[in-house]
RNA sequence: GGUCGCGUGGCCGAGUGGCUAGGCAGCGGUCUGCAAAACCGUCCACGGCGGUUCGAAUCCGCCCGCGACCUCCA
């Protein structure tokens, strides 16, 4: 097995080798949508990050059990432990029954993962699916005497936890800083500890989504889901928990404490954590009302977007970026990344032509052995781009009859770009599918250029130039090539 | 206020105490009837001020600017 992937933990703060705990096994969890609305773009950058993760483990002959849960209860709206959760607040904003919210916002989920040509993950369970486990483990911790009841609900004493384990850990902050920094808040009087946060939560009549517990009928707070699908599917200690930066602080923080708190051990080796998505330098969110639908950056229907740009196109700008650092969205990157995806692209395609010689001039095992040690080096894609770069720059050399390449290096070179841009970076080629109309346009468009063609060579040039020009004004881009023509529209 | 991070060439983005990614744009060339496209080549950099060092953009200090978290958020 491959000793030499180094992640980044957020636990030390330090790059460590990856050692899993049962090899060749490994179990990954990380955190999934709240399906309460359509996931914008900023959400897709963390999974499209963890599919780089999950890939290149497979890819390194890990087996991987890979659990992303489906939040669908227990998200509350505000900071006060009261009132009903998003769910049933959509609901009742659109009418619908809230498993039908759920249903239609996990379905619109799945839709976006696949266009982005992601990895299903192993298990994805269900926090509704789960609520017996979460109510098993409340039960432990209140027996474990870390947590305690009031009036149907169950609160988390985080400051009796903070005496035996170090709560802010995983954010390296102090229990005096932690409670400095929490502001007063109306109507905690049920909690001991400002610190506290609910495991389960009192229904009240009105409450849609209920359910029946040795506290009278509720529903599971904000983390416990989580931990206690994590540890059904993971055991109480497992080799990687991810999620978005922006839940390491409370959600994660949180996950740690319960999980500890019942099963007496820390429930993750390794914590990984992605960057956010910024629009003008500022993050992309819900509240900040900056955020893109995938679907609004397909088709460039956005104030922000001067036009669409293709699901691969946009996985491609993530992955030229590290996971742990942001990356802002604009035009002008986005037009640039599209360049680069489509000449990626196209030294693809040069590559399958490319006839081999006797002897090779080229260096390909080097660039293979760079190509594993960017992604050893805490999974660093943009490295591995620039070099995969190279690659290009090679095959098209080879193409110019510039450089040789023999038989074995070229299988070599095959393998290696068919490894690294399909299987790990998970890009495939976006042409457009094969409907009838579309093989109709291009079967006209080739005929059209076959008489441009007959013109050319009948030094008519005045022809060839006006059917290139009416065209070229169609959209349609034309490149002579020595004994014919290529073609595309233009995107 | 507390915790943490960042500031790299026209733009996006890696990385490193000396060997100075990559993409896009620009410039030069090849190809072409002319173009376009494609390909090849190439210029431009490390927020400011000090310090450590033979040597720093990379380490340390201060300052300026930006951001994240501390409240639901990937």
């Amino acid at each position: 097995m491959n000793r030499n992937l180094h992640i980044y933990n957020t636990l030390s703060r330090k790059k460590e080798v990856f050692e899993p705990i049962n090899p060749p096994l490994v179990g990954m969890y990380v955190c999934g949508p709240t399906v309460y609305s359509d996931i914008h773009l900023g959400n897709c950058r963390t999974f499209i990050s963890f599919d780089l993760i999950y890939r290149y483990l497979l890819h390194l002959g890990y087996k991987v059990r890979y659990v992303r849960n489906i939040t669908d209860a227990g998200h509350l709206e505000g900071d006060r432990d009261e009132g009903d959760d998003k769910f049933a607040k959509k609901a009742k904003l659109e009418q619908l029954e809230p498993m039908e919210i759920v249903q239609k916002y996990t379905l619109g989920f799945h839709n976006v993962m696949t266009t982005f040509n992601t990895l299903s993950p192993s298990i994805e369970p269900t926090a509704t699916g789960h609520v017996s486990e979460q109510i098993e483990m409340i039960k432990e911790i209140i027996a474990n005497g870390y947590a305690y009841e009031n009036n149907g609900t169950v609160y988390f004493d985080v400051e009796k936890y903070n005496t035996d384990y170090a709560y802010g850990q995983l954010t390296n902050r102090k229990m005096e800083d932690l409670l400095e920094g929490t502001r007063e808040l109306s109507g905690q009087d049920e909690k001991k500890g400002r610190l506290d946060f609910a495991l389960w939560i009192s229904a009240k009549p009105e409450t849609l989504m209920k359910w029946p517990s040795p506290w009278g009928w509720g529903f599971p707070g904000w983390h416990i889901e989580c931990s206690a699908m994590s540890t059904k599917y993971l055991g109480e200690m497992f080799d990687i928990h991810g999620g978005g930066m922006d839940l390491q602080a409370t959600h994660h923080t949180n996950e740690i404490a319960q999980s500890q708190a019942c099963n007496s051990t820390a429930p993750v080796k390794y914590w990984m954590h992605t960057n956010m998505l910024t629009v003008n330098g500022t993050r992309m969110s819900k509240s900040a009302g900056n955020g893109f639908l995938p679907e609004e950056l397909f088709t460039g229907n956005h104030p922000l977007l001067k036009r669409g740009y293709s699901p691969m196109v946009v996985k491609f700008f993530m992955a030229q970026s590290h996971y742990r650092s942001t990356v802002d969205f604009s035009n002008d990157a986005l037009q640039a990344a599209e360049k680069g995806f489509d000449k990626l692209m196209k030294a693809g395609e040069t590559l399958n032509k490319l006839k081999s010689d006797s002897k090779s001039s080229v260096n390909i095992e080097k660039i293979k052995s760079n190509c594993y040690k960017a992604m050893n080096d805490d999974l660093n894609s943009p490295i591995l781009i620039s070099h995969l770069f190279e690659a290009v720059r090679i095959i098209n050399l080879i193409n110019d009859g510039k450089e040789s390449i023999n038989q074995n290096d070229l299988e070599n070179l095959k393998s290696l770009y068919k490894t690294f841009v399909f299987d790990v970076l998970g890009l495939r080629e976006d042409k457009s599918s094969g409907s009838k109309e579309t093989e109709l346009t291009e079967e006209l468009i080739d005929m059209v250029l076959n008489l441009r063609l007959e013109a050319k060579k009948n030094k008519d040039f005045a022809t060839s130039d006006k059917i290139r020009d009416e065209l070229t004004k169609k959209g349609i881009v034309i490149k002579d090539t020595k004994d014919g023509f290529e073609w595309e529209i233009e995107s």
